[in-house]
DNA sequence: GGCATCTGTCGAAGCGCTTCGACAGATGCC
DNA sequence: GGCATCTGTCGAAGCGCTTCGACAGATGCC
């Protein structure tokens, strides 16, 4: 491996210049600068990371705590974590994996080691555990998600009470009032995830304001699970013309399931999700929807984090992205004889 | 920060004595040992990732290529990914998270800077640009996926054309004469993906020894792509009573499909597929399916990488998963008519 | 034109570990 | 019982950077 030395006597300087033209904290002349980016790249010199860690006690590296669960759909975890990634190597840091199953545990021993210089935390819930440890952690964290107290802690997420709103001011003014909502796994309110239960709390505000009649029941991404949701609901409710989804992994069975009971999409019945863009888009009958910015989430954590590590942005910050509702076919004028 | 001078003071030892406790390379007493590690948990120590491998030319972390891909399913691409990093955590290593965006300047940018130990490299193509540095960096490599030339390589994979094979055997097995091929995206063929190569080498070979009918057909995993394929399919070949699904996420829309079509799984037509179990178990019909083993494929990459580092292990050595393929509802005996 | 200030570069110290060689004291062997 | 070997511990060097203070030489100012 080379090393800063081998690059100083190549160029004919001392270490330090070296270090200052590749950090450039220091003014250099232009004609040594160039020497030594010469010398650099005609050796192939990589900067040693763990020499550089120790000496600068910053690592350029940031840990991402990605969830480790099996009844969270996945691709939108997935498309944040590699916007985070990507986001982050423009900036020139690397990220670190950190699955949940270590949980708060890991939080200390990255502390511990200054393996990474600050913390993205994904899949947070209202009462996470980890809070406690985040908010007194001497690197910074940012969350991607919104905890129930945001005291002390920055966060970054898609303004799930503002899109759940949108989705029933959506329908409501289509002339829909009675609306179902297919819901997250049981499991995913039970450990009280943010956006299920703040875009639940949106739907739910904005229907009493316009008089809605408003069905909630949780649900898997399982065939079977909305096939038995669905009966439920028109058992309980025969007069729903309208259905909001926030499983995105339950928008295909839904959609089939309507078709299969004779229920036009959107003649019939309307639907409005809560899901990516792809997955709106892709849909058998492309879904009117609130996207879920999984790259700007992403993008904007990372940018926030990397102010907190350089010392600027504030130690409380909240970013709320405001939703925005695409229509596309799977919506339509609630039925005349409803 | 706690240092290990703190704790070698807090003990009354020396800076060595406590790093040879942690490290386990020479014998200590057991009176010294438990005073250093007392002193370990009380001070909370951890020690300095930098420092440590800056001393040690080792960093206990280990790279992880993940696609950053739209046209690939990410499921079981996350699935692995988890599968790596919990492994990993196991034998006390991290995970830094690369996405395949760099490409093949990532690799050489963290053997430069001794960022990782090792490198696993998922999304592998048959001719893959990365190849070359593989074989020739100087730290160990280990591949998920199967390229042609697996010379001076490590390789962990399902042995897709063997599940091919057995996909066609099942069928043939069950008296099905002509049979349909749901491909991955075109986009995954041009890129001459291994495991997609593979699995259609395997189903081709095993038709042709057992006399069946094959048609191939690239398809996407969208509602659009699956209904076109299929009307396609239908039409050039009238008599087909089987599909094999090789795009896990056609699984969903394809059977949708069939149903609407008045067909019905599995009296008319029979469905295999290639994907998680989970995606299998929980379609709308249970699928047939050769599972994806992404636990396994995540657990034995990083074994084999691990035991490279250590020096234990052959510098080439290709593990191919047997497949298994499991009985569930989308599979019956070829309609008697056909 | 002389003194103060800038600019560019250097050398040395230090970051927090690991590891090597040394060695005191205990143990084993004939 | 004396010498060789083991066992447990220590001190020092070194890993490859960054950063601080120093300072020579150029530049600016009245």
């Amino acid at each position: 491996m080379v090393t800063l030395a081998e690059v100083a006597r190549h160029a004919g300087v001392s270490a330090s210049t070296v270090s200052y033209v590749l950090s450039g904290k220091r003014s250099i002349s232009a004609a040594t600068r160039e020497r030594v980016e010469n010398s650099v790249r005609q050796l192939g010199y990589h900067p040693n990371a763990g020499a550089r860690a120790l000496a600068s006690s910053k690592s350029n590296i940031i840990a991402l705590m990605v969830p480790l669960r099996t009844d969270m759909y996945v691709p939108v975890m997935m498309e944040i974590a590699m916007a985070v990634a990507t986001a982050a190597r423009t900036h020139g840091y690397d990220i670190l994996l950190l699955t949940g199953e270590e949980g708060a545990q890991a939080v200390r021993r990255i502390e511990g080691s200054a393996l990474a210089d600050a913390v993205i935390v994904m899949d947070v819930q209202l009462d996470d555990e980890r809070l406690p440890l985040l908010r007194t952690a001497s690197r910074p964290a940012v969350l991607i998600g919104l905890p129930s107290d945001t005291s002390g802690l920055s966060c970054v997420d898609l303004d799930f009470a503002a899109a759940g709103a949108e989705c029933a001011q959506a329908l409501a003014d289509l002339g829909h009032r009675e609306i179902a909502v297919i819901g997250e796994a049981a499991a995913v309110y039970e450990r009280r995830t943010g956006f299920a239960e703040r875009t639940l709390a949106g739907l739910r505000e904005r229907s009493a304001e316009l008089g809605l009649r408003l069905l909630h029941r949780p649900c898997e991404g399982s065939y079977a699970s909305v096939s038995a949701t669905l009966a439920r609901v028109f058992d309980e409710r025969p007069g729903v013309t309208a259905f909001v989804v926030q499983n995105e992994a339950a928008t295909d069975p839904l959609l089939a399931l309507l078709r299969q009971s004779g229920r036009a999409v959107p003649e019939d019945v309307s639907v409005v999700a809560v899901c990516p863009e792809q997955v709106a888009a892709h849909a058998s009958v492309p879904l009117t929807s609130v996207a879920v910015p999984a790259q700007e989430m992403g993008r904007r954590a990372v940018e926030q984090v990397i102010a907190k590590i350089e010392g600027r942005g504030a130690d409380e910050e909240v970013v709320l992205i405001e939703p925005e509702l695409t229509v596309r076919e799977s919506t339509a004028q609630a039925p005349a004889g409803a």
